[in-house]
DNA sequence: CTAAAGTTTCAATAATTTTTGAAACTTTAG
DNA sequence: CTAAAGTTTCAAAAATTATTGAAACTTTAG
């Protein structure tokens, strides 16, 4: 397979991975043609390359800052700014686990804590919190792992799983 | 908070947080309202309390089934179907995992090995290999653990975590 | 076999999400 | 300060995804 039949594979592929775990899959596109790049990109060359409308690259880009996974930069002499994504897949990992927990996982936690404290002490009352209580100790757990992962030394962690 | 509102705030808070993770809202709720309940519901049941149309609760099920977490039972003397939903959380979490190992990652792996063996050797396609090479390099690992979690013992799962 | 009960399908519709593009805004060079 | 270059915003349009509901189909009791 040549380089840009290749690349566009990838860059499709990551796209549509990415949608299926509720990512827009204009920004999965972003990012995977920020990953793949050897130099940082501006917003023009995105929108040329992936063909996406000034907007949507401008949103999208903005999105993927708010994940920590992407960075904008200045190039001397250059009046445009460029973009670059991290390139270290560990560290990548670790920010979208981190962003998840904090997006996701938490306000799981938060909602759970909530309704766990149900009043009355009917049959389904008691599945209920006992349902609610299982479910609210696997997220704590979750929550932990994922906590650790979120800051742990890459071959650390990689010694873990190879232990699993 | 009394039972009837904790339930449907769970159900509330379930749909939307699996709609974020790409599982359809609807779905997500159906689930929510089997896992709480004290036995098997029938399609009527699930239509009257998440107020939704006969053909949607029907597809949905299928998918549910499809995903190995619900499952269709029959009560004796009665002719309508009933389900149920898996109570165990690990259980529930390991089959998860199981599925979307089977129908994410191992596409992914699929697409990143064909990718992989790109021609050239221009900067571009050498900063592509060794991208796709740590990704493809991190998907394994992710493939491996995600298979010894939907594989392992609950009791020994909880140790790892514990120990992390 | 027949009819009632129940289930599935799917084309049409509705709802939601994404994308566009042009106007407004900001920054900078001269 | 002015104008060119660049960036952001956001209402409207397009695309995608989910939902409905009624017809077709299947199963079962009698």
């Amino acid at each position: 397979m040549n380089y840009s039949e290749a690349k566009n594979k990838f860059i499709e592929a990551w796209g549509t991975l990415c949608s299926s775990w509720g990512i827009n899959k204009a920004m999965a596109q972003i990012h995977a043609l920020l990953l793949t790049a050897t130099e940082p990109l501006s917003a023009d060359e995105i929108m040329e390359q992936l063909q996406m409308s000034r907007g949507n690259v401008n949103m999208n880009l903005r999105a993927l800052i708010g994940w920590g996974i992407v960075a904008r930069e200045r190039k001397i002499g250059e009046r445009k700014e460029f973009f670059s994504a991290t390139k270290d897949i560990w560290e990548l990992a670790r920010q979208v686990s981190r962003e998840r927990r904090r997006r996701e996982i938490e306000p799981l936690i938060r909602v759970l804590d909530e309704v766990k404290k149900v009043e009355g002490k009917s049959e389904e009352a008691k599945e209920f919190e006992k349902v609610i209580g299982e479910l609210s100790n696997f997220s704590a757990k979750v929550d932990g792992a994922l906590d650790k992962f979120s800051k742990s030394d890459k071959n650390w962690f990689f010694k873990l799983l190879m232990k699993l």
